[in-house]
DNA sequence: CGAATTATCTGAGATTAGTCAGACAAGATG
DNA sequence: CATCTTGTCTGACTAATCTCAGATAATTCG
């Protein structure tokens, strides 16, 4: 009864008992499971028809007839694809936000019950469940350019600058460190990369650059919930990628002593070790690497 | 995006499409997904038709229904029950079984696919997975006596020994400690409780008793999964309740200084130290209670 | 250009799921 | 014993889901 397959199954049958009544929060508004799911797959922003169906597995008859009875209601317009005239892009009216918005409440409300649920353990809970999420999501993690301003690239940012205040021995303080200029880390000198699931930000890596064939490799960061799946080196590669595209020919970083993880990975691939290169307050180790 | 609630939400997502396809293994052989679920729910032990419907959430007529079809197809069999007569006991037959278990091996099969999915990762995942399975199922753990030899309980005991071999500094090794004879751990001169989750076991502690007032507290183990969710207090007060059951006025127990956590429990829940009451090579406190 | 492909829509129909009211027999209660 | 309650079954009905075969229009490809 405690095999892998057998812990599977019952999480399932846990999940689907307390989780699976999210699912039921579609119901209660007067519309059928199947017509709610389809508004709110297609979102505040819209979607087209082809990817709902793929999404939600539908027929197209079926899902066309879905769609007249929203459009009936009044909560949807469907119009032809600019590029694509066969294609249709269904898009919410302001009664279909407003309809949204209310499953969206009726679903964060169930969720919240969950929250109730387990008290004490929530903050336990989440994390597993972000593991969970990370792990069953992984193949869909989207590595793209941030302006480092973003909302998500700050939270990463201050994430990173937290995860170092509490590895670092001597502690961290951004001030004392050399933090990169803005636009050294945006084209065309440098760029800053985020990873994100499903919107959710992961990690993330700067190239700071100066204009020049040589640049750093800053701010390497991955979520607690992200350990263990590679991302970190998915990143670096990203990374690397993106600085030959810009041009960048050599690139080079510094580190701390304390980040074992991120010095084992740059000693597997490919970049050795250098001579001080900088005063960095915070660093021990310096690496190089040749594109 | 990165609140509780979005954080939930986002998990039921992700699972809703990886493992609600659990699911979906009731369906693929040529019989509805509610027939199905009836079937499986009953088992091969059989089940009486009134737990069935209150499990399933299923409306008397439809459930009827369901059973007549699963009747006709030669899957059941359903007898009035001994006790009484206007309960029904729906029993699989030899077909019905053959049919529960090609069920169990697709599921088991698309739980599967899940660990293959994610690799070397796949033990993280398990473990979050019992995390959760444990916090949001806590309401149904169920305390039961044990013999001390049934696989559950030897599975605990198993666990338990490991566990203190990896906190105690000096390790561990059951042939040096006092370990109770089996007749002192069983009523009526003991017992030996054991926390279980749908079959799971979770969690032990023993009574050990010689037929006198005066009894100790032995064994008390709680899985990894299941910390932080109060069950060494609830198997401890089950423990007490079940020794003043057996006449028992006195308990005591030795305790290892490494288990902080049991011996700040025994501290809050009415227990006072004492001076050593015995010779165990690897305790350092010990506690009485009087009940 | 004509043929094949793709995306959607429509009609007709079947299956599944779920509800409700009433029938009936076994058991519980006074 | 009469009455109430409980567990199951049946018929009649509705809503929701799903499937299939073809129709139609836009696009792609040789």
């Amino acid at each position: 009864m405690t095999d892998a397959i057998s812990r599977i199954r019952r999480f399932n049958r846990a999940v689907s008992t307390e989780i699976g009544a999210l699912d039921h929060s579609y119901l209660g508004r007067g519309r059928p499971l199947g017509a709610a799911r389809v508004l709110c797959t297609i979102g505040e922003s819209g979607a087209v028809v082809s990817e709902l169906r793929d999404l939600l597995g539908l027929d197209s008859g079926l899902m066309s007839r879905l769609l007249r009875g929203l459009e009936d209601e009044g909560l949807i317009t469907t119009t032809p694809c600019d590029q694509d005239g066969r294609r249709r892009v269904a898009r919410p009216t302001e009664a279909g936000c407003a309809e949204i918005l209310a499953y969206d409440a009726l679903s964060n409300e169930r969720a919240g019950r969950i929250l109730d649920l387990s008290g004490a353990q929530s903050e336990a809970m989440l994390e597993a469940m972000d593991r969970i999420t990370t792990i069953l999501g992984q193949h869909r993690i989207e590595i793209s350019e941030h302006h480092p301003e973003t909302p998500d690239a700050r939270h990463c940012l201050q994430r990173y600058y937290d995860t170092l205040a509490r590895r670092f021995e001597t502690g961290f303080d951004v001030a004392q460190s050399r933090d990169p200029d803005i636009t050294d880390l945006t084209p065309p000198r440098g760029s800053f990369l985020v990873a994100t699931l499903e919107g959710a930000p992961l990690g993330c890596v700067g190239v700071k650059g100066d204009g020049s064939e040589l640049a750093e490799i800053k701010r390497l960061w991955v979520a607690p919930s992200a350990r263990g799946i590679g991302l970190a080196g998915k990143l670096m590669q990203a990374a690397e990628h993106r600085a030959s595209d810009l041009g960048i020919t050599t690139l080079r970083l510094d580190t701390n002593k304390a980040l074992t993880e991120a010095i084992a990975l740059y000693r597997s691939t490919g970049w050795h070790e250098i001579d001080a290169f900088n005063t960095e307050r915070y660093a021990h180790h310096w690496f190089e690497k040749h594109l």
